[in-house]
DNA sequence: AATTAGCACTCTCCTCATGAGAGTGCTAAA
DNA sequence: TTTAGCACTCTCATGAGGAGAGTGCTAATT
């Protein structure tokens, strides 16, 4: 069924009103509030319709009514206007992201920066390294046959792994290892992807001319299987579900919660969403995830020089100011990706 | 007031019954379970004495007893006996970390380990590295007048921080300046404290040789500017919370979320409490956090190579199984220790 | 002197009834 | 097509009543 333009009206209403009070909207109160020139007769036949076609629902026969995941999606959709920060609040975010210098520290003001904004749930993935062009590789002797292997990417991020060795390398031999990789590192752009294969090539020759180093390939290979899918995850505002009535509710905070304890559930369902869209919206029962029945997760993603590296999110009831979401989650991803990008 | 022994009995059997039930304990359940060859009428005043010394308390006036902070403390430091874990969850245990050759999964199983066994959450403060000795130092350019500099310390732990610097440093430079200071570590054992100092000194004797490396000195300070005392924290098993009944009440739920949200305190107030003994337990207001004021931490020290490193914690419910949570503190900090010291 | 039986008393918790209030659905009139 | 009017439904807060758990106290017993 398509929905009239009175029923867009009365739809968008009840999100705004049910999003600012968190108490089912009445007739009454839209005929009110919203000054539509209509008595609560014709806004209640209206609801009604809309609750026949699952945009609303009611908890109980007698109370006034509350948007459906539908009904929300259908607002995302369809009826909301962006809504853009305030100068000033652009002011504010730079000035703190000024503060932090290193790569660790922005991921976290990041995550602070969003759940303080927000008032949900900020996260932040860290950035995918794999289709970086590998910068410079170290490799440092630990001792007792372990090597701590350190990749710089262009984009300025460091990866780092000890790798076990079948014998004692010598730092002399390291230290030749890394200062030929690296002038072939120097010669072209080379991502991890493709490090591997040419770094066996190349070796190839040395091998030949010289045999000591024929326990390389095996070593190499172990050095590049870093598991590069799992990026590192960044939680701040837990706390904040506490601030929603929503989550009074034993039950409900349980899920959400398992939600945030384990972080690799969120961190999988932002991915899951990515591409396509840099913003997305994740409303309630459409991720398929019980834990996030009641929530609602908006995502945007960044880049650092030009290329897709990661995402950020923010995650609430679904009962949130979308459009204020939105316009966060797009704003911090722009300046995370000129900031990363300087780095 | 001295508890005579027969206090000390009751206090014993109130605190075991509380800890397994959760329910405020009666002079009844303890003559029935604890046969202790007592009525019910000589256990009551009993009760009745332990309540007016502070061991005991009662939600209202005809209900049971539940034991108070001082009864806790009391329990843990005179009546508890220690509770050894099985041969087979300590193999279980071994079998779990054998699984991780790294750092960072290391760390990550130890919280895991810590909130499955105790079903609350586990705590696990990184190493400090100031009083490490450095084993190897490796600048690596990334362009635009940053430098990452990455320090390697005998117990294997890494850290790294990128600085800034005046001027472009060339590859052959810092490749120079890498071995140099390289092959001074090597000569003596050396701290991160003092490890500038001594560099400070010795670069006296180059900067005369060759004017040229005269900005090393500024450099370098910024470099060993690393906030050390800041070590990573590591939480796992946050919705165990929610498996215990006195938090089904939303108010105490939300003081322990507004721990676990914001680490720091958490390790601030685990950090508090260290030296002195190896294994520690902080009961309910004992820690003067309000944060803290229904729950207990039992944390345990570990270990690298002898020196003491970090510290592990179960944060939980007052009510929790002390001797249980000591003994798996002290067993996970152990094996922690060792494979620490194996890296 | 210590212990215990007995009992009145207190407090919680559950259930049920009651009534106010909010908001709906439906119908007939405008 | 819209609206006024009204009966109806459901929630929520309140209070009464009774069962049950457990205590504190006292007098009797060992």
């Amino acid at each position: 069924m398509e929905l009239n333009e009175r029923m867009k009206t009365i739809l968008t209403a009840v999100v705004h009103r049910y999003i600012t009070t968190a108490e089912p909207v009445s007739s009454a109160i839209i005929a009110q509030k919203y000054h539509l020139n209509l008595s609560t007769a014709t806004i209640r036949h209206e609801m009604y319709l809309l609750e026949k076609n699952d945009y609303l629902w009611q908890p109980h026969t007698s109370s006034g009514r509350i948007p459906t995941d539908k009904g929300y999606r259908f607002y995302v959709d369809n009826l909301m206007v962006k809504n853009y920060l305030k100068e000033k609040e652009k002011r504010e975010i730079i000035q703190i992201y000024r503060q932090s210098k290193e790569f660790e520290e922005t991921m976290k003001i990041t995550s602070q920066l969003l759940s303080k904004l927000t008032n949900n749930i900020g996260v932040v993935l860290a950035p995918v390294i794999y289709n970086n062009v590998v910068k410079n590789i170290q490799f440092i002797s630990l001792g007792n046959n372990r090597i701590l292997t350190v990749i710089v990417t262009d984009a300025g991020l460091i990866c780092q792994k000890v790798i076990n060795v079948s014998g004692e390398i010598g730092k002399d031999r390291l230290n030749y290892l890394s200062n030929f990789i690296n002038s072939k590192l120097a010669e072209k752009d080379i991502n991890i992807t493709n490090l591997n294969n040419m770094l066996l090539e190349e070796l190839e020759k040395i091998i030949s001319f010289q045999e000591r180093f024929n326990y390389i390939h095996k070593f190499l290979e172990e050095c590049f299987d870093i598991k590069y899918s799992e990026n590192k995850v960044y939680l701040d505002g837990r706390i904040n579900i506490m601030k929603h009535p929503e989550f009074k509710e034993i039950d409900k905070l349980n899920y959400i919660l398992s939600l945030i304890d384990e972080e690799n559930i969120l961190a999988a369902t932002i991915r899951k969403y990515l591409g396509f869209r840099k913003t997305k919206i994740i409303i309630g029962k459409e991720s398929k995830l019980k834990e996030m029945q009641n929530c609602s997760l908006v995502t945007s993603e960044y880049s650092i020089k030009g290329k897709p590296a990661g995402a950020i999110g923010i995650l609430g009831p679904t009962r949130m100011d979308y459009p204020r979401m939105v316009s966060i989650a797009e704003y911090i991803s722009d300046k995370l990706s000129e900031i990363l990008s300087e780095f």
